[in-house]
DNA sequence: TATGTAATGTAATAATTGTTACAAATAACA
DNA sequence: TGTTATTTGTAACAATTATTACATTACATA
């Protein structure tokens, strides 16, 4: 269990022994599903932190339809929904079930508590893994509320660009998950990837794109 | 100053007497703007806890070809940024601008680290203003997931009625908010308001929308 | 290297949404 | 109560994007 632990984003930095140690203090419990159980439905209240010592999970969004929306994956050592914990209304958005025979150690949120107030390093690990993904949330916001699909891949070219300072930028996702990150159809942003390339403004080879006309990338992003 | 702590998300649920002990105890900045100053740049590293004493500020998030794009305003007794404190990328996403005199308490992240851990109400108190934020953007995602306006409006309904249980919603936002909430033309939002009540799934009484058809307005949610 | 699978490029057409403009209704307030 | 500003309803038209379908190219792996 323990060097499950030692990989987890809110153990990190943390030795063996200061593990044990911290098990050893704090009361916890283990929780074992088999394969495609429901660990928590959606509606519930989160009230325990959950860290996935071994298996693979699912959470999926149920709409008023009962058909499933969106679905995310979930695996060792991750933690589920940290960001609901503490909440004012923490009723879970989603459905977690299980894809695999699952384990989780659970803590819960009084337990927790005392952890962070007695353990910087962990404390600084929860604080840093919930702000993450509210900054990951925040920047999906941003190209979800641009306009236009070519003024989100003008925006997402130039912030892969401007990271490594670089003309060209390669692209780490197939069109389809870049497509569904920007909420828009697959031959709707390769088409405008053509568009772009006719006009001069990048060029496209396979998953490399460089920038030829910068200015003109700029004008696009708004 | 303590008078404008109290009434902060972070010092909420503290005495005077407890506010006053914490700023005695621990270091911090007070830091004076005029009008219309700079406070943070967009880039600028966020390593400070800063809480708005007095005034009003503005957010912008300026694109790659100079223009302000998103705004919000801020006011005593916000928290500028408290999610990007602990975030791995730190940097600012928007420039902070005063749009009055304004006063801010500045605590550095080390000190409040140091606060979080010696005061738990105070830990709590962060931890809710921080997840609140992350529980508001992704619900604000789910919005803007939902590919027609039509589901991002049955969505909207349905979520605002579950929570009362009844079959009509008050509207608490013009349509212009709304429209911008969901990232779409108002116009848009009031053709397709019409539409659901043309096809007799809703009636609308100015702020007022009654469900009639519900099991439909749950069909169009997805 | 052959072969099946996944990813990409592209086109025609349909559907949705934005834009612009203006009238009507309501709200705010002197 | 009258006047002004704000909000809402609506229409015609333009622009954008989705849908569907299929060919082509790269990729994994047997």
């Amino acid at each position: 269990m323990i060097e499950e632990l030692i990989k987890s984003p809110i153990f990190k930095g943390l030795s063996y022994n200061e593990i044990e140690e911290i098990t050893n203090k704090y009361p916890y419990q283990i929780k074992n599903y088999d394969k495609d159980s429901i660990v928590k439905l959606s509606g519930e209240k989160c009230e325990n932190l959950l860290i996935i010592l071994e298996g693979k999970v699912q959470a999926q969004m149920i709409d008023y339809s009962g058909k499933a929306v969106t679905i995310s994956e979930l695996f060792a050592p991750m933690t589920i929904a940290p960001a609901f914990i503490y909440a004012r209304q923490n009723e879970m958005p989603v459905t977690v079930q299980t894809l695999t025979k699952t384990s989780f150690i659970a803590f819960s949120k009084n337990t927790l508590t005392d952890i962070l107030q007695n353990n910087r390093t962990i404390l600084l690990n929860f604080l840093t893994v919930i702000s993450d993904q509210s900054k990951f949330l925040s920047e999906k916001i941003q190209f979800l509320t641009f306009k236009s699909i070519k003024s989100k891949l003008a925006n997402y070219i130039l912030k892969k660009s401007q990271q490594g300072k670089l003309h060209s930028v390669i692209l780490t996702e197939t069109q389809q998950e870049l497509a569904d990150y920007f909420g828009v159809a697959r031959p709707s942003l390769a088409r405008t990837l053509g568009e772009m390339e006719n006009d001069g403004i990048i060029s496209i080879s396979r998953k490399i794109i460089t920038i030829h006309k910068l200015q003109e990338l700029m004008n696009l992003s708004k």
